[in-house]
DNA sequence: CCGCATCGCGAAATCGGTTTCATGACTGTT
DNA sequence: AACAGTCATGAAACCGATTTCGCGATGCGG
């Protein structure tokens, strides 16, 4: 149907072909890199290409190759996921390597719900090449889609299925120890931690690190002093309140995410105490907050776009037919007035 | 090439023709909502479709038709956008809009530097059907590709060329108002406001309301008290502390955004003055910070996702062939602490 | 100087929907 | 009962790039 759409001024394989006086063929192998072709007459199909303006029609190409050139990010449509600008980062990262490569990010922003929502419905029509989840819920359907063989990388470890989902992630487990030595080893005595999420596995490691720290430096673990968060600023907030109310000495804290430290320091503020002449506070990613909040936020630093870039990275590799082993990523102590 | 994808599995019109006992041209009726078949037939069709599980080949569809079924969303690839949480929540709601229309979006990030930049290159291409903008510094380039017949929405308003291009926006000089009415008639007597970057025309339709606010409640307007801010928190701050040595009788602030706000109050503290005792201080856009910090921020909120489905709504109607209109979203006073 | 392997290249088939066009069946009119 | 006009349907062309296949030309060994 010859819908007058803006591609009626595209070029063709055949226009070049004419005009280099070769055939399409010859076109086809040109553009595409094959050696295969007499020097003189690759000159000509590369000057008729370029002076017609020629661009690939990647539809065609896709209909011909069964590769469409595009990857999907699916990321969880909730407003705590969207609203986080860390994965507006992380999507910059991956957008910047994928583009290098001449691939396309399909975003999808969607629940994942089941293994028939529309998700997964679009990942299997063969509409892109593989796809990268920021965020997942639900390993089994990712596990499926797998399984079915399209290539997939996911940023954030597993729980389940470490040995069969591509992945990267930040080195959570480290950073947080990082982030508890620097605590103990500037004096504080009695460390506390707000944990993310434990049914996470970011909250695992990050809680995991905290005790590796305490271990490591010869520090008695007190039970008491772990509290499991959730990742949010109220409720952080609210079990600092509580937390300080049982334990009037603690003089650190060290909060999973960035969002929780700023609860905790406005639970610490509303004791009257100070951050960090009475209770010293680190945090965990390096978000704008952190930069902005008074006092700096002292906290671990993930590399966040490195984070887009190394799971595009292991995607290409996939599609390349390697199997790619996961990515952790390293951290950095970022110090502010906080800690 | 038969690289032994996952799409080997893929039913194709054939299959299902044969299934149903009708030709692919029949298929292609059925499945396209073409009434003129006989309705057993039809029946077949879908029946056999949905058991071998069809799914609609988007390469081979764009092919035919000319239509690729996708949508560029172009974000500008700087920190200060990625960061900003704003954009994350703006793609949730096109992609909501869109993914309805069974349109993809394709990921654009990437500085739009110039008419032959590689965005342009890209647009231009026939890879998409159209493109939303969702900043613009180059409105030339934008409106180069708008006369070559690209379907493009931009998500803010234009400085020069609002009646080529068609646009959404929030309705940033009543916000402004409401903002700056609320601080004058709740007490304060002197009001200044941190603008954003002039050069913008959020930046100016929030002073325009800042300023319409006065007239429009009978205060005079004192040009001292209107400072030019870019944005962002350090550059408020410093200004706010600037502002206040002039004049120490301040007692109202608008920020006109919230980041700004933040640093308002950042330095308003550190004159050793309280919000709102002192100061009262009104942001601009409702982002997370401003729900966090404590004091809460008294702001204006915008209907984010709504900016995001507005556009990919004007976006679909540009595609039908017609020229919707610009669309203004109103805004909402939230009160917090602040102010 | 001849035969066989190599090489560059074009003709044509292919990918999977869409759409035009022609055909045969059917309806209704006189 | 014959004829014009609908109508549903299938055969085939088409979108544009890729790739196989085979042909003619060249290069090499003997």
């Amino acid at each position: 149907m010859p819908v007058t759409s803006p591609s009626t001024f595209r070029t063709t394989y055949a226009e070049i072909a004419a005009k280099a006086g070769v055939s399409r063929a010859t076109v086809s192998r040109v553009l595409n890199g094959d050696d295969r072709v007499h020097s003189d007459r690759a000159q000509a199909v590369i000057e008729a290409a370029s002076k017609l303006g020629y661009r690939t029609n990647r539809a065609a190409r896709a209909l011909s190759t069964g590769r469409t050139g595009q990857i999907a990010v699916v990321i969880d449509d909730s407003p705590a996921v969207l609203t986080d600008p860390f994965w507006g980062v992380v999507l910059a990262g991956i957008s910047r390597v994928l583009m290098v490569h001449d691939i396309h990010s399909v975003l999808m922003v969607s629940p994942l719900e089941s293994e028939d929502g529309p998700i997964a419905h679009y990942l299997e029509g063969g509409d892109v090449d593989g796809a990268i989840f920021l965020t997942v819920h639900q390993e089994h359907v990712v596990q499926n889609l797998v399984k079915k063989g399209l290539p997939i990388v996911v940023i954030g470890t597993p729980i389940d299925l470490k040995s069969e989902i591509v992945y990267v992630d930040t080195d959570n487990r480290l950073g947080a120890e990082l982030a508890t030595k620097h605590l103990l080893s500037s004096g504080c005595k009695k460390v506390a931690t707000i944990t993310g999420d434990i049914s996470s596995v970011a909250g695992i490691d990050r809680l995991e690190g905290y005790k590796a720290a305490h271990k490591s430096l010869g520090h008695d673990l007190n039970e008491d002093l772990v509290v499991n968060g959730d990742w949010s600023f109220e409720n952080a907030k609210t079990l600092t309140l509580r937390l300080l109310a049982r334990n009037p000495d603690i003089d650190g804290i060290f909060a999973a995410n960035d969002t929780m430290a700023l609860g905790v320091m406005a639970a610490i503020h509303e004791r009257g105490r100070m951050v960090p002449d009475h209770v010293a506070v680190v945090g965990f990613d390096d978000n704008l907050m952190a930069q902005t909040h008074r006092p700096g936020l002292t906290t671990i630093r993930q590399d966040i776009v490195g984070l887009g870039a190394a799971a595009a990275e292991s995607m290409l590799s996939i599609l390349q037919g390697e199997t790619p082993a996961p990515k952790i990523l390293p951290t950095e102590l970022v110090l502010r007035e906080s800690a």
